[in-house]
RNA sequence: GCGGGCGUGGUGGAACCGGUAGACACACAGGACUUAAAAUCCUGAGGGGGUAUCCCCGUGCGGGUUCGACUCCCGCCGCCCGCACCA
């Protein structure tokens, strides 16, 4: 050993230093001027709750490198950093630590930034923006007057979840097992006028759409095909038999299967249906059915279990395709009345929920579709419906035809025709996707600008008079909205009329804030929401990076926010996001006392004997139970703290284990042994680079490599070569744990080389070693950077090079090195290897054939007769078959 | 129930388009260095058999296609995720 001992690598010392000249040489300050070409890398901005998680780090971590390495490849690369920073956590805090939600929300903002500069991500700060700053919700105030002008606003009533203790409506998320999840008071279906944003005007266009977003996990897009619910059928109307009938004529229903009209039984009408409200008057039992399904709830539990119901309420309907026949009109407690028209027939045979309906109140069971194969004479349905294919039977003039057939049928049948006045059998087409309610009755949000007027009604705020602006003096010592409790704040003159009015006090769900965010980063300082050609220039979002658990409601929202800002002039886009990636979560064991509770996993020492690992306790010694492997969260303890890792490893090696093992779309599990072994790799790198810049200097004169390089030089090379091309290709396709393996093997193979113990005695110190060394080094410095950037910059700097790592180019790879001069084939016998040789790559199939058949192995198992049949595929294999 | 995904050593995982299964890492074992430990370095290893050349088995299970299957097809089993009374 020949070079000097070298210090450890200090990352406490390191990364500051290297953070500090970044931000002075605004190394990562983006124009929108800049003449190259543009990448828009975005990672999901988090909440500020006041402490990054390890989330939050791989998240990041994912983004950078990828910015990084796009940078380097000569982009103008946008990765800027911001803050959803309207929320009720901050509402809470307020009422718990009675400190302002601004003040705790900025405080929160100032110690998570610090915390993401320690990471040493390249983030362009000078874009930064929080949503709760009044200069971007001004924007969004103006958005919305935009979009109301364009008719993208309704207001309209809608049943809400309303915890009447805290005096607020409650998303579905907050409500756990029918109460409200702060107060535990039972929560209450609630009528209120909301706003909304038509989000269902788009419902074709973004189910559509999503066939074209290829740069989507599949995952994704199923999801929200699933959630936009397109379903196609008619809408037949039932005419109601003259009787008690609260004044109702007919009963329309949707269906989509128009083709078991035939088998239909009954009709039931949802709870929530203006007809079963109207027979409910003069019904008392009735009533009684509709408050006993109201208090069943709506949590999936309860619906699970729940039986199917129903109250006959007297009326009947004439059947539409058998004369003379007639069907029972029920309430049923399992009819949606915010689907179709809230109301339906029954066709017990070839529908579950029917058939048990049916059996219940014994009506009747006849099968229209007959199964492929089936006997007419025997076949019946008994406790299953059957929804399969089939042929229509049973059904007059239907029969004999297909589903499909038989539905087109059924319209044309009743096309054109009226029943009570109106058209019969239209076909319709109905979304499950429903209009956005976007009112909170909550302080810590965007002031939604419109007033209520007595005499003009709603007035929308005008341009002038925005921003309507959070009023700073407010309370949260009584339950409510608080800015419906303000003395003043709600109290104006109406804009139209002069005369006295009050502002709104509900104020926007802040999934608005962030349907829209990616947008105002093009130009965060734009007069108005945007600025149209910065827009232009950045839009779509390159690659969009964050959670699955966005899947649905933020990527369907910004989708929708992305057409409504086309339509309303303020992007060109109706895709935000061209690229998506959804990465797994960090993941961590827990543990568990004898008592059972939950131990961090500081105070848990682990132990291993053989391969059986127990765990005791770090202070008292009792045994601990190691529990199973979860998401980090702070109810379980599992967490680790991304300040005490930067602090004891450096920003680096939490980085580069991010990176490491798991697939990135995968969970990892975090673990002191991953995080021990990323912090050794990260010195050795360090040792490596100084024990060659040892032999650098004891043989100076020696630089570039030659084509001449041949044995283990030049299988050195290749590998620096092979490995330049695969990080390239693997960070692009985001595989982040495939880049890691490949840039092991090139520093394994650089080692070898480094020292004069395992370098081959006879090169070492040739112009030839000393040339093949350093273009390895400063490769692997350079294939370093985007993942351990402070790292790959003192390598950088102690090599000498120029400039910082981060401005250089991204390395080349030559393709010359790429391609092998001979090449090892593996020999098969009958498709199991036997062996193999070693050809030039241009070797005629004579050759290699010759070459396989002289094998030992492949001779032995010939047993002198000739092979029935040699593959030969050219760079790959040979397979003798016997 | 419907939809999507996954199943490979002790562990995380790799294997491009059907072509050497287990790269790389973690953990483990042995060795070197050390008074000792830590750190570091070297070596080993899918399972079974044999001194060894080598042989057999092996990618959840059972079949199939193919010269050749982790990869494709059929049928099971198990796990994870999402949605869920949507007519």
């Amino acid at each position: 050993m020949t070079a000097k001992s070298v210090e450890r690598y200090n990352p406490r010392v390191e990364e500051p230093r290297w953070q500090r000249l970044w931000e002075e040489r605004q190394s990562f300050v983006v124009s929108n001027d800049d003449p190259r070409p543009r990448y828009y890398v975005l990672e999901m901005f988090p909440y500020p709750s006041g402490r990054i998680h390890m989330g939050h780090v791989r998240n990041y971590t994912m983004g950078d490198v990828l910015a990084r390495y796009k940078r380097a490849r000569g982009f103008n690369v946008l990765h800027p950093m911001g803050w959803d920073a309207f929320g009720l956590p901050a509402e809470n805090a307020a009422i718990e630590r009675g400190v302002h939600p601004g003040t705790w929300t900025r405080q929160n903002i100032a110690a998570m930034k610090a915390q993401l500069k320690a990471i040493g991500l390249g983030l362009d700060w000078s874009r930064e923006i929080a949503t709760c700053d009044v200069a971007y919700y001004h924007q969004q105030q103006k958005l919305f007057l935009d979009f109301l002008e364009a008719g993208l606003v309704a207001r309209k009533q809608s049943k809400v979840n309303w915890d009447p203790v805290d005096m607020t409506v409650l998303a579905n998320e907050q409500v756990i097992d029918g109460r409200g999840w702060r107060s535990g008071a039972p929560v209450e279906q609630r009528e209120l006028t909301q706003w909304f944003l038509k989000v269902s005007d788009y419902s074709e266009a973004l189910l559509e759409a999503l066939d074209g977003l290829d740069g989507w996990p599949e995952k994704v897009r199923v999801m929200q095909r699933n959630w936009i619910g397109r379903s196609e059928g008619l809408r037949l109307l039932f005419e109601v038999l003259p009787g008690a009938s609260a004044g109702a004529t007919s009963i329309e229903v949707f269906t989509t299967r128009p083709d078991t009209i035939f088998g239909a039984s009954f009709i039931a009408l949802s709870p929530d249906h203006p007809l079963a409200a109207r027979l409910a008057e003069s019904d008392g039992a009735l009533r009684d059915f509709i408050a006993e399904c109201h208090r069943q709830g709506t949590a999936t539990e309860v619906i699970e279990k729940a039986e199917k119901h129903g109250h006959f309420t007297g009326l009947r309907v004439r059947h539409p395709v058998r004369d003379g026949e007639t069907l029972p009109v029920y309430v049923a407690n399992f009819v949606l009345m915010d689907y179709g028209t809230g109301a339906i027939f029954g066709c017990p045979a070839h529908d579950q929920r029917d058939l048990d309906f049916a059996r219940r109140y014994g009506l009747p069971v006849l099968p229209v579709v007959l199964p492929e194969g089936a006997d007419p004479a025997a076949f019946a349905v008994e406790d299953e419906a059957y929804t399969g294919p089939g042929t229509i039977y049973n059904s007059g003039f239907l029969d004999g035809l297909a589903i499909e057939a038989a539905k087109a049928r059924i319209a044309a049948h009743f096309g054109g025709r009226e029943v009570d006045g109106r058209p019969q059998g239209v076909v319709e087409v109905n979304y499950r996707l429903r209009d956005w309610g976007i009112s909170r009755q909550r302080y810590w949000g965007c002031p939604i600008p419109v007033v209520h007027c007595e005499v003009c009604g709603t007035v929308p705020v005008p341009h002038k008079d925005l921003p309507v602006v959070l009023p700073d003096d407010v309370s949260f010592d009584r339950p409510g909205n608080p800015l419906d409790h303000h003395p003043t704040w709600k109290h104006v003159a109406c804009p139209r009329c002069g005369g006295p009015a009050q502002r709104e006090t509900d104020t926007m769900d802040t999934f608005v804030d962030s349907s829209w965010y990616y947008a105002r980063f093009t130009a965060p300082g734009a007069a108005g929401p945007t600025d149209r050609a910065a827009a232009d220039a950045w839009l779509p979002v390159d690659q969009y990076i964050g959670g699955i658990e966005h899947a649905i409601l933020h990527l369907l929202y910004s989708r929708f926010f992305a057409r409504a800002m086309h339509k309303t002039g303020h992007v060109s886009v109706d895709e935000p996001f061209r690229g998506l990636f959804t990465q797994g979560m960090v993941t961590h064991e827990t543990y568990k006392s004898g008592s059972g509770e939950w131990l961090a996993p500081e105070d848990v020492v682990l132990e291993a004997s053989g391969e059986t690992r127990t765990a005791r306790h770090a202070e008292t010694g009792a045994p601990v139970a190691i529990g199973a492997i979860e998401k980090m969260s702070k109810s379980k303890k599992n967490v680790v703290d991304p300040d005490e890792i930067v602090a004891t490893y450096g920003a680096d090696t939490a980085r580069w284990f991010m990176l490491s093992d798991s697939p990135p779309e995968r969970d990892v599990q975090w673990t002191e042994a991953g995080i021990e072994g990323a912090g050794r790799f990260l010195q050795r790198v360090w040792k490596l680079v100084h024990e060659s810049i040892g032999v650098f200097e004891r043989f100076p004169g020696a630089v570039a490599p030659s084509v001449l390089e041949e044995g283990e030089l030049l299988e050195v090379r290749r590998l620096t070569h092979r490995t330049v091309a695969r990080v390239g290709e693997d960070i692009e396709a985001l595989r982040f744990n495939r880049a890691v393996a490949h840039i092991y093997e090139l520093a394994n193979g650089l080692s070898r080389l480094a020292s004069e113990e395992t370098a081959p005695a006879a090169m070492f110190g040739t112009a030839g070693h000393v040339g093949v060394l350093r273009e390895g080094i400063e490769r692997l410095v350079q294939l370093l950077a985007p993942m351990m950037p402070h790292l790959a910059e003192s390598c950088w700097a102690a090599l000498g090079k120029d400039g910082i790592v981060a401005d250089a180019p991204w390395p080349e790879a030559d393709p010359g090195l790429l391609v092998e001069a001979s090449i090892v084939l593996p020999v098969q016998v009958n498709g199991k290897r036997r062996g193999e040789i070693s050809v030039p790559v241009d070797a005629s199939q004579a050759t290699i054939e010759k070459e396989a058949l002289s094998l030992e192995a492949v001779s032995r198992m010939l047993g002198g007769s000739a092979p029935k049949k040699v593959i030969i595929v050219p760079n790959r294999i040979v397979n003798v078959v016997v």
